[in-house]
DNA sequence: TTAGGGTTAG
């Protein structure tokens, strides 16, 4: 309980947005008080001890929040309308707190009003499946703006970005208005569907309806970076006539680095200060996808100076920088000091040894995670399993990877997709192991995931290597057929053909493939001066 | 009571 007080005299920025009942109450506090010794003089008026929760909620202490939400409890405390809002907030976290207090409130009857049932809806957006969302929504009595978009919002965090825009039309012919929060909303659907001309259309409801605010132009920054659009995204970031925040600026240097503008987001990084966590993640990617160690190592510099090196995600670009240009050292160093290393931390890690052709040690940080995974519930994802299948293929490790693809299924219950097969797959054709490759290309037929482009190269390859005309006639023949308007496989195919010495094949398909119009991509280097 | 910005593969 010491802390409470400390913490509310070192934070004086807070203490402005503190209710005023609040006020009077903490101001009696010695700096060395107990929360609950002052209670008494609170009287149990349920007001003030409703405003004291709403502060600690808004001020970042939920566990206080639902400590003096028992102690109102065991004092008897009237609860009403009011005390329900912050205390499910401060429930995001915990399902078992949160269906606790919504017992409560069924006892209490502060069910019906929209207010506390659209606080109720978000709390189970935040720690529960979809469906006791929409239990909840379904149970309202009155579904207001507010409500729609709660649950639009939950949709969206639950990546039904497609079921939100049903749920909009329903709104919609429910006859309730929708205002900037639904548009706001309607528009982080259109990212994650990559849906550009509904994006369009919403932008357009945005100038018309003119809820137009930072946040909205945040979130259409957001929309015309995802699908490639950055001189939409820069026109928009122009046009605000506002102040912009690092929000907006960090959405920019974000759809900046996403569509390899990495110049602007150095010119971004001098702009911008103070910078946070954000905007550096953002440079040290723009450093990663340009190969540039200099830059890198400046940044990560400038990361020491404000202090962010306990960052996760920050120490996870950085892997992955160091990673990507060369430097294995480094990249290990950054990992060893992550205080709470996440899954991607150890995916990072375990992805730089594999790229650099150290199978075995990538293996060996594998085995670490999955020793580590009791204490620190960190399990391995798909990711995860693809670097260690990546790993394998790099190092030639035949048997480990048929392991580790075995144990993806079998002890984490991870289905592998496609790209799991075409590693897997690419490796056995490599070590001569056509039928191998072939029995598993042959049984993603059967599966659910279907035959992609890249699991067909693979077969393709494997075919090449271990001259197999037939299979490799059959699979050139299935990754023809889908279509897919990539130049690269047309050379794969053309260069299986070649092999062979079916040069009349290998013409015809040259025709076929500047008749499309397609252009092979060359390689290139990099080279840092 | 509802809305915006970051990391991991090939």
């Amino acid at each position: 309980m010491k802390s409470f007080s400390i913490k509310l005299f070192l934070v004086p920025r807070r203490a402005s947005s503190l209710p005023s009942t609040a006020t009077s109450f903490t101001s009696q506090c010695r700096p060395t008080s107990h929360l609950f010794d002052e209670i008494p003089h609170l009287d149990h008026d349920p007001c003030r001890f409703n405003a004291l929760l709403s502060y600690h909620v808004r001020a970042g202490e939920p566990a206080f929040a639902l400590q003096l939400f028992q102690q109102m409890r065991s004092l008897g405390v009237p609860l009403d309308s009011y005390s329900f809002p912050p205390v499910l907030s401060a429930c995001s976290t915990s399902q078992a707190s949160g269906r606790q207090v919504h017992a409560l409130m069924l006892k209490f009857g502060c069910i019906s009003s929209p207010i506390t049932a659209t606080s109720l809806l978000d709390m189970y957006s935040s720690n529960s499946p979809i469906n006791d969302v929409l239990s909840v929504f379904d149970e309202m009595l009155e579904k207001d703006t507010v409500a729609w978009n709660a649950l639009l919002s939950s949709l969206i965090t639950h990546g039904l970005a497609a079921d939100a825009f049903a749920a909009f039309r329903s709104m919609v012919s429910s006859r309730v208005y929708f205002n900037g929060f639904t548009l706001c909303s309607l528009l982080k659907a259109c990212v994650a569907l990559r849906a550009l001309n509904k994006g369009r259309q919403i932008h357009a409801w945005v100038i018309v309806t003119a809820y137009d605010s930072l946040v909205m132009a945040t979130a259409l920054v957001a929309l015309y970076s995802s699908v490639g659009q950055v001189e939409a995204a820069m026109e928009v970031f122009n046009g605000l006539e506002s102040p912009k925040d690092l929000a907006i600026f960090n959405a920019l240097a974000n759809a900046c680095v996403k569509n390899g503008r990495f110049n602007d987001v150095f010119e971004l990084l001098v702009k911008v200060k103070p910078l946070d966590e954000r905007m550096l993640t953002s440079a040290i990617t723009a450093c990663s996808e340009s190969f540039n160690l200099a830059y890198g190592k400046q940044t990560h510099c400038i990361i020491l100076r404000y202090g962010l090196q306990l960052d996760t995600i920050l120490c996870n670009a950085l892997i992955n920088m160091y990673s990507k240009c060369g430097d294995l050292h480094s990249a290990h160093l950054v990992f060893t000091r992550i205080e709470k290393k996440n899954v991607a931390s150890w995916t990072s890690i375990i992805d730089s040894y594999g790229s650099h052709g150290r199978g075995n040690e990538a293996l060996t940080l594998f085995q670490r995670m999955e020793e580590e995974e009791v204490s620190c519930s960190v399990l391995p994802n798909a990711v995860t399993f693809l670097s260690v299948l990546s790993a394998c293929s790099h190092s030639g490790m035949v048997n480990e990877a048929k392991e580790c693809f075995f144990l993806m299924k079998d002890k984490y219950a991870i289905d592998p997709g496609p790209e799991h097969y075409a590693c897997l797959i690419d490796l056995l054709g490599r070590a001569g192991k056509v039928e191998e490759a072939w029995d598993l290309f042959c049984s993603l037929y059967e599966s659910r995931n279907g035959l992609t482009s890249s699991v067909c190269v693979a077969m393709l390859n494997a075919c090449t290597v271990g001259m197999d005309f037939a299979k490799g006639d059959e699979v050139a023949k299935h990754l023809l057929k889908l279509g897919t308007p990539n130049s690269s496989n047309y050379v794969q195919v053309s260069n299986f053909y070649g092999a062979f010495g079916r040069w009349l094949g290998v013409e015809e398909l040259r025709t076929g493939f500047s008749r499309r119009g397609l252009k092979k991509q060359f390689g290139t280097s990099h080279v840092a001066v």
